[in-house]
DNA sequence: CCAGTGAAAGTTAGCGATAACATTTGTTGG
DNA sequence: CCAACAAATGTTATCGCTAACTTTCACTGG
């Protein structure tokens, strides 16, 4: 607050006895700054508290500062939490969001995000789920040489880099503290297929069980599609089998709710005599009763870590990348709520 | 696509053979431009499609084409909705978002305020309820002349425009709705007082039984916070009355959710023996079972308003503006579902 | 008829950064 | 010890626009 007007590039220039270019070199990490240099900068800029000028930034260079997020719209609490985080990422690192809504038919979607390129040239895309295994999708950015990120476990697609957290282990981990407490009817609902991490908590859920050797009879295993809708649907069978399962592991939260609306009204006691485990945690996992269990997923982390991939620019040239270091694995943490507690016996 | 490259002022200027300042002044608004010269620019503009660049704008003029909105939390639905259409308005007029949120310590949300004026030098402020009707928050912006928009019922603080929608007729419809399906002893659960929307939803629900001579218990008043939490615990002493109600009304759908589970807990069915409305269509009313009546808020065209409002400027200066045109009131929506139908009889 | 006036349009000089080229400094080998 | 080349740093022009000043021009009225 000293002078009450931000320092400007030539004020540190001065201040550390070199050019506005070494400055501008050093804050860009560009090699050609030899580190006694670079230290003497960067000294001053921390002093005088600099932040390059965005606009200014954008006039005279050839990046936009702008990156974009391309969403689907999977669940509100998703997005915002997403979003929020990620704005504020960009903030701190001079950028700006571009926000898109994928369209239902997909090829006003490409349309759209061609629009974008072409409009805002973006630096770069964050590509949600479901969008983030659309081949088409990829290959337009692709083509346009428009570096992105994809919030996705599914690494079929060997093209960019991808943030996620190891769905697999947490269907696994889900399935064994059902299993810890008692259970061994245990049935999933399976999310919607066009989904890569629905694939991913199927077979942790399958090999939880194997690895505990308990089989689980086919009619345990129910196709649903993320919505609350097929939740119902789905519960609705495997409540009504003659050999009814004393656990459900959904593979989202709206499914959990709706597993646990429909055993209610039968007058089925959660968790006494069912116990139902979500994922995601989303708001709707405590504002139903009784609670919902579920997977935390990281996703302020993941909305950091895709935009500090991106403007770090690391991943501009993917030529030299090495396959593995596409891959960023965060932590998930699993929450124990009421909807799920040790089998009454 | 023509040329592939954007047109600049220049090329607008030399196209309708005037200067670049004059083409920047119609396009700034500028009084001091005659009509003939306006005309023949603006049609240069739209035949070359000219954008204004907004980083060279924004570095030539005092003006910084920020925005900024700051948010409590009041619910993940409503921000993330109230936030994508006004990332979207925000696109279509140049202007960029920053977003903050306030926190719990009123003085450490006043700070961060101040920082984000002083450091991003946003043209203009969206308040979010509660933010918007804290005198503190608006002395900050009101003293570092930062015009700001309030999305608020409230019209005590007679000194932003505010954009809002008629809280009280809604809960005046929705009470008469519960009247027009036979019921009388109707129970409210009122929100958060320190918010201005409880207070006119409270209002609407009383002067609707009173226009139907419908005299209520003071016992059916139960003050909640919009909290589930609060919702379950005013659902209960509600229904422990020896003379329980037939439908309640809360004041949104987070009370709404948490009577209808504790009714169903008690076996009470719902819309049978008690009908429940909320407010504000969040996701949650389509997620629990039965669904839940409710009032939708016209979010979209508020977020867009807000945005449409400030980058006018035209509230840059308030005092030649009256009273009344500060005020913005928006239509809002009855929604009709499972949670509140007919009264058996 | 012309100085005086005010509206409309033009000119000039940056805003704060970077690209591209120019220069200096440092390092190497013969 | 110095030519030759690479590394580090500096200079200049420019990105697209607007603030502030200047000029032009049509119209007054004494």
């Amino acid at each position: 607050m000293a002078d009450h007007k931000r320092a400007r590039i030539q004020d540190v220039a001065e201040q550390a006895g070199v050019s506005m270019m070494t400055v501008s070199r050093v804050l860009n990490q560009d090699k050609k700054v030899s580190d006694k240099t670079r230290e003497k900068v960067m000294a001053v800029v921390e002093q005088l508290n600099y932040r390059p000028n965005v606009s200014a930034r954008r006039l005279a260079s050839t990046k936009s500062f702008f990156l974009g997020l391309l969403y689907d719209n999977p669940s509100d609490t998703y997005i915002s939490q997403f979003l929020l985080a990620a704005l504020k990422k960009c903030r701190t690192l001079g950028y700006h969001l571009i926000v898109d809504e994928a369209h239902t038919d997909i090829n006003k979607t490409i349309e759209s995000v061609k629009q974008l390129i072409d409009v805002t040239q973006v630096d770069g895309m964050i590509l949600l789920p479901p969008m983030c295994d659309n081949e088409a999708v990829l290959d337009v950015l692709t083509k346009a040489d428009v570096p992105f990120v994809r919030i996705t476990p599914d690494t079929k697609l060997n093209r960019s880099p991808y943030i996620c957290m190891d769905d697999y282990q947490a269907a696994f981990d889900v399935t064994e503290h059902l299993i810890n407490q008692g259970h061994s009817k245990i049935a999933h609902i399976i999310g919607d297929t066009k989904q890569g991490v629905s694939r991913m908590r199927y077979q942790g859920y399958l090999d939880a069980l194997r690895s505990n050797q308990i089989v689980t009879p086919p009619e345990y295993i129910e196709q649903g599609s993320f919505t609350y809708q097929s939740g119902m649907e789905a519960a609705m069978k495997l409540l009504s089998l003659d050999d009814k399962p004393t656990a459900i592991f959904a593979a989202n939260d709206d499914m959990a709710a709706a597993v646990i609306s429909i055993a209610q009204k039968q007058g089925i006691n959660i968790p006494n005599e069912l116990s139902v485990v979500g994922f995601d945690d989303t708001q709707l996992a405590t504002v139903v009763w009784p609670n919902i269990s579920t997977v935390r997923q990281p996703i302020n982390e993941m909305a950091e870590l895709s935009i500090t991939l991106l403007a770090s620019g690391q991943y501009n040239d993917l030529s030299n990348v090495k396959s593995l270091d596409l891959r960023h694995i965060l932590d998930f943490e699993l929450i124990e709520r009421e909807s799920s507690s040790i089998k009454s016996n």
